[in-house]
RNA sequence: GCGCCCGUGGCGGAAUGGCAGACGCCGCGGACUUAAAAUCCGCUGCCGGAAACGGCGUGCCGGUUCGAAUCCGGCCGGGCGCACCA
C-alpha cells in the first residue's frame, strides 16, 4: 500500500480508539513494579480553532506519550479545557448566545481538530472547568481554604468605567479609555478577596533549586517572588501616632533627612483632608496611567506639613508624599537617604534637600563604614545593623519582605466560579455550606456589553437563605479568576468521575508528581507560581503528597510566520486544517518535530518544509513496499556481508541515540535527523546483498517501531505491511544488540598540535600502545613530524583520537 | 537600569571538551520523459588550485587545555523578562 494519509489516518485513528490504546490506568490497577509517567500540556483555552502553537505543544507531548507507553510505562495523556473567561462573555454580547453554548461549540470543533492529529489522548479523562461537576471543586476548595485562613477580604483599587458601570481588565484598558467604547477609566477602591499566597513565599522560593526547569523561569520567579531582608523601624509623628518604614539600609540612619510616604498611605491621606494642595497633589498622581506610570520615572513630592521625629537625633525629618513610593510594598513609606540611595538622591536635588555622607564606601550605594554616626561611627554596615535594632528596641526590628503580592482572585464577571460566599445583614460576609455546592451560574441573564456583570440582576441567583442564620441573604456576585480553574486541573483529569472529592488521594500518589509538563513561556510566572502555591496549600489539606507538582517543565518556542506571530488581525494564520488536508497528519507532526529545538522558534516560511516531511514519508513507505516479508532469522553477524553488518551497526546506534535524545536529553529534532540517517543506510544496501530479506525485515521492523513516536499513523500501517498483527504502538521500543554497537575496524583521528593531519583505521580491540604506534606511523602525520621533537602523545578516552604535540 | 537566554554555510539546524557544518531546505549538474511534474544519481562553508592538497573559518578580544562552537573573563549584537521594590 502506498503513502496515502488522507485515507489511512482516519482509519487507524479508529483503530486506535478501538482497541482503547490510549487509556490509562486508576491507580487501583497499577501493579506495585508499574513504572508510570504522567505527561502534561498546558490546558488550552477553547477560542474556536486550533493553531500552530497547539499542534507543536501536542505533537512533542504525544511523542513522549507514546516513546514512554513503548518503553514499558504507563502513561497518563490527558486534555481538558480552561473554558470560562472573557472571550466567550465578549462573543455573548456581540452575537447574542449564551457564553455556554459558544464554548461547548467551540470544544467539539478545537476537540475534532485534534483528533485528526492522532494525538494520543486518554479522552475519557476530558474536563473542562465551565462546567458545574468542575468548578463546584474550585469552590469546595475555596472554603477549605477559607477554614483555614487562607482567603481574606480587603479593599483594592480597579480599573472602573463609570459610564458602562462595570470593571475591566488591565489588558482592556488602553490611554485610559475602555479599548471597546472609549469611555473613560478610573481607578476606584472595591473589596474584593484574596488568597494568601505570600504564606507561602519562603518555601516557594526554596523549591525552585530541586526543579529540573529551565534556567530563565526559574530566575523569573525568584525575581517574582522578590525576597529582601531588612528592617523595620517606626517614626514617632509630630502630631502623635507614627510611621513605620521598610529598609534595607537601617545602617545609613543617621543620613535621613525626608520621610516619603505614598500618596496612598493612610497618614498622607488623613493628612490631606484639611490641606487642599495635597489633596491636588495625591489626585494628579492617581490620574496618570499605568502606561505612563511605566515609561516615566519623573520623581514627584509634596512637602505635608508634618514632621516625624528622629530616633536618635531627636531631629525634626520633614515628610513628603513622593510618586515614587509604592503602596503595596514593605509599608508604603521610605526613609529618605539621599547620600546612599540613587532615587532618594534624585529626590533631595530636586527639592533643596541635604545630603549628608554617612557611609565611607567604594561607592555611594555600596555597604561600608559608618562616618558622622553617632556611636555608631566606625562600625560595618553588617555591624550597625544589628546594634541598631539592639537600641532601638521594640522601635524596629530586622524583617523580611516579598515583592510577590496576595491572589487577587475576585473578578467583578459572569462567566466563572461564582465565590461561594453570601452576604447576610446580621452574619456579615459568610462561606456557603459544603452540602450546597455547586452554587451554579443562572440562565435567567442576558448579555448588554452595558452596566454591571448579569449576576448582579439575576434574582434566582442573588436570593439566598443566610447558612448561618437562615434568614434572608444576598449572594456574592464576584466570580473567581480563571487562573484558579487552571492551579489545579491536572489532578481532576486523575480521578475526573469523582463526586466526592476534587480528586482521591490515592490516584495522586500514583501518578504524581507530573513527569513533563510543556507549555508556553508565557506562564513562567503567573501560572506557574499559582499552580505550585495550590499544590502545596492541597498537600496541607492532606489531598496530595510531595512539594512540588511538576518535575520537568519545558517551554516551547512560538510558530511565527514570517518573523511574526501569527495572528487574525495580521492576516498571517496557516491553517493546521489546510495542512493536514493536503499532507496529513504524520508530515505536519514530523515536520514540527525537526524544524527546530523545542524551545527555539519556528518560523513557517513556506511549505518546503513540510514538503521535505512528506517526502521522507513517502520514501519510507516505497521502501517497505519493495521489501518482501520473510520469516528468515537474521543470520549470525560471522555470515554477514560488511556492507549488512555496517546497517546493523547503524541500527543499533540509531536505537541508542534516539533512545536517550527521547529519554534523558528530551531532544526531538535529532530523532528526525536519526532516523533520516537511517532510511539513507537502509536505502543504499546493495540489492545483491546476500541475507538482504533477513536484514531488511530485521531493519524494517525496528524502523517503524522507531519512528512510531513521531509519524504514528504510517508506522501502523508498514507495521502490519511487514506481517505483524497487533498495533505498533503498543510494540516494545528496539532493545539493543550489543555486538552491533562497535564495528570490528574503528576510524582514529590523528592530531598534531591540535589540527587533524591524518585518518587511520585499527581493529575496535587494538591496545591503547597498537593505537598510538600507528598514528606515530601514519604518512599524512609524518610529514608534521618530521624533524620535530615529540614532547608527548594523548590518548582521551573513547580511542577515537591520537593527539601528537610536537616542538621544533 | 537590573536579570536571564542566544550569536555556527544562502536558510532551519547538528556536533553530550575530541574529525565543525550531521540531517533537512534552497540551489546547481545529470538520468528517466516527446515535454513537464514526480522519482533516482551526484555536487554544494569561504579563498587558492585542473587535481592532490593547502590556508582560513562557529559575533569580536583574551584566558584555561595536548585539544574550545562547547569552559572562564571582557566587549559587540539580538531576543525575552522585570522595571522607582526602599
Amino acid at each position: 500500500m502506498s503513502f496515502q494519509p488522507l485515507t489511512q489516518e482516519p482509519e487507524i485513528q479508529r483503530r486506535w480508539l478501538e482497541s482503547g490504546a490510549f487509556r490509562a490506568k486508576r491507580a487501583s490497577e497499577l501493579l506495585p513494579d508499574s513504572k508510570t509517567f504522567y505527561m502534561l500540556v498546558m490546558l488550552p483555552y477553547p477560542s474556536g480553532r486550533i493553531h500552530m502553537g497547539h499542534v507543536r505543544n501536542y505533537t512533542l507531548g504525544d511523542v513522549t506519550a507514546r516513546f514512554r507507553r513503548m518503553r514499558g510505562y504507563e502513561v497518563m495523556h490527558p486534555l481538558g479545557w480552561d473554558s470560562f473567561g472573557l472571550p466567550a462573555e465578549n462573543a455573548a454580547i456581540k452575537n447574542g448566545i449564551h457564553p455556554a453554548i459558544w464554548t461547548r461549540a467551540n470544544i467539539q470543533e478545537m476537540k475534532g481538530q485534534i483528533q485528526k492529529m492522532g494525538i494520543s489522548y486518554d479522552w475519557d479523562r476530558e474536563v473542562a472547568s465551565y462546567q458545574d461537576d468542575y468548578y463546584r471543586w474550585n469552590q469546595w476548595l475555596f472554603l477549605k481554604m477559607w477554614e483555614r485562613g487562607d482567603v481574606f477580604r480587603a479593599m483594592r483599587t480597579v480599573n472602573w468605567c463609570e459610564a458602562l458601570g462595570t470593571v475591566l481588565a488591565n489588558e482592556q484598558v488602553v490611554d485610559g479609555k475602555d479599548e471597546r467604547t472609549g469611555h473613560p477609566v478610573t481607578q476606584k477602591p472595591l473589596e474584593q478577596y484574596f488568597f494568601k499566597t505570600t504564606k507561602y513565599a519562603d518555601e516557594l522560593l526554596a523549591c525552585l533549586d530541586g526543579l529540573d526547569w529551565p534556567e530563565n523561569v526559574k530566575t523569573m520567579q525568584r525575581y517574582w517572588i522578590g525576597r529582601s531582608e531588612g528592617a523595620r523601624l517606626a517614626f514617632d509623628l509630630d502630631i502623635g501616632g507614627e510611621v513605620e518604614v521598610f529598609t534595607t539600609r537601617l545602617d545609613t540612619l543617621f543620613g535621613v533627612t525626608f520621610m516619603a510616604l505614598s500618596t496612598e498611605h493612610p497618614v498622607i491621606e488623613r493628612a490631606a483632608e484639611t490641606d487642599a494642595s495635597l489633596k491636588t497633589f495625591c489626585e494628579e498622581v492617581a490620574a496618570v496611567s499605568r502606561e505612563e506610570r511605566l515609561t516615566s520615572d519623573v520623581k514627584l513630592g509634596h512637602r505635608t506639613a508634618l514632621s516625624v521625629i528622629h530616633p536618635f537625633t531627636g531631629e525634626k525629618v520633614p515628610v513628603f508624599a513622593a510618586n515614587y513610593v509604592l503602596m503595596d510594598y514593605g509599608t508604603g513609606a521610605v526613609m529618605g537617604v539621599p547620600a546612599h540611595d540613587e532615587r532618594d538622591h534624585e529626590f533631595a536635588e530636586k527639592y533643596g534637600l541635604a545630603i549628608p555622607k554617612v557611609i565611607e564606601a567604594e561607592s555611594a550605594w555600596d555597604h561600608g563604614i559608618l562616618v558622622n554616626s553617632g556611636e555608631f561611627t566606625g562600625l560595618t554596615t553588617e555591624d550597625a545593623v544589628t546594634a541598631m535594632v539592639a537600641k532601638l528596641g521594640d522601635r524596629a526590628g530586622k524583617t523580611t519582605t516579598y515583592k510577590l503580592k496576595d491572589w487577587g482572585l475576585s473578578r467583578q464577571r459572569y462567566w466563572g466560579t461564582p465565590i461561594p460566599t453570601v452576604h447576610c445583614d446580621t452574619c456579615g460576609v459568610v462561606p456557603e455550606k459544603p452540602e450546597n455546592l455547586p452554587v451554579r451560574l443562572p440562565e435567567d441573564v442576558a448579555f448588554h456589553g452595558v452596566g454591571p456583570s448579569p449576576l448582579t440582576t439575576s434574582r434566582s441567583f442573588l436570593d439566598c437563605a443566610c447558612p448561618c442564620c437562615g434568614r434572608p441573604a444576598r449572594r456574592e456576585t464576584d466570580t473567581m479568576d480563571t487562573f484558579v480553574d487552571s492551579s489545579w486541573y491536572w489532578l481532576r483529569y486523575l480521578d475526573p468521575n469523582n463526586s466526592q472529592l476534587p480528586f482521591a488521594k490515592a490516584e495522586s500518589d500514583a501518578w504524581m508528581p507530573v513527569d513533563l509538563y510543556v507549555g508556553g513561556i508565557e506562564h513562567a510566572t503567573m501560572h506557574l507560581i499559582y499552580a505550585r502555591y495550590f499544590y502545596k496549600v492541597l498537600r496541607d489539606l492532606g489531598l496530595a503528597s510531595g512539594p512540588e507538582p511538576f518535575q520537568k517543565l519545558i517551554c516551547q518556542g512560538m510558530v511565527l510566520k514570517d518573523g511574526s506571530k501569527m495572528s487574525k488581525s495580521k492576516g498571517n494564520i496557516v491553517d493546521p486544517d489546510e495542512v493536514i488536508s493536503k499532507y496529513g497528519a504524520d508530515a505536519l507532526r514530523l515536520f514540527m518535530t525537526f524544524a527546530a529545538p523545542i524551545e527555539k522558534e519556528i518560523d513557517w516560511t513556506g511549505f518546503e518544509g513540510i514538503e521535505g516531511a512528506s517526502r521522507f514519508l513517502k520514501r519510507i513507505t516505497r521502501m517497505v513496499e519493495d521489501h518482501m516479508n520473510t520469516a528468515e532469522p537474521l543470520p549470525a553477524k560471522e555470515q554477514l556481508s560488511a556492507e549488512e553488518k555496517a546497517l546493523l551497526i547503524k541500527l543499533n546506534q540509531t536505537i541508542q541515540r534516539l533512545t536517550d535524545d527521547l529519554e534523558r536529553r528530551y531532544q526531538f529534532n535529532t530523532v528526525v535527523s536519526g532516523l533520516m540517517e537511517l532510511s539513507n543506510v537502509l536505502h543504499d544496501l546493495p540489492a545483491a546483498a546476500p541475507h538482504r530479506g533477513a536484514v531488511m525485515q530485521h531493519a524494517l521492523d525496528a524502523f517503524a517501531r522507531l519512528m512510531s513516536p513521531v509519524a504514528p499513523h504510517l508506522a501502523e500501517q508498514l507495521w502490519s505491511q511487514l506481517g505483524h498483527a497487533g498495533l505498533c504502538m503498543q510494540a516494545a521500543w528496539p532493545g539493543l544488540d550489543a555486538q552491533y554497537l562497535e564495528a570490528d575496524e574503528v576510524l582514529v583521528v590523528v592530531q598534531v598540535n591540535g589540527k587533524v593531519r591524518g585518518r587511520i583505521t585499527v581493529p575496535a580491540s587494538a591496545t591503547e600502545d597498537q593505537r598510538r604506534q600507528a598514528a606515530l606511523a601514519c604518512p599524512e602525520a609524518q610529514s608534521h613530524l618530521a624533524g620535530k621533537e615529540i614532547v608527548k602523545v594523548v590518548l582521551p578516552p573513547g580511542g577515537k583520537l591520537v593527539s601528537i604535540v610536537v616542538k621544533g
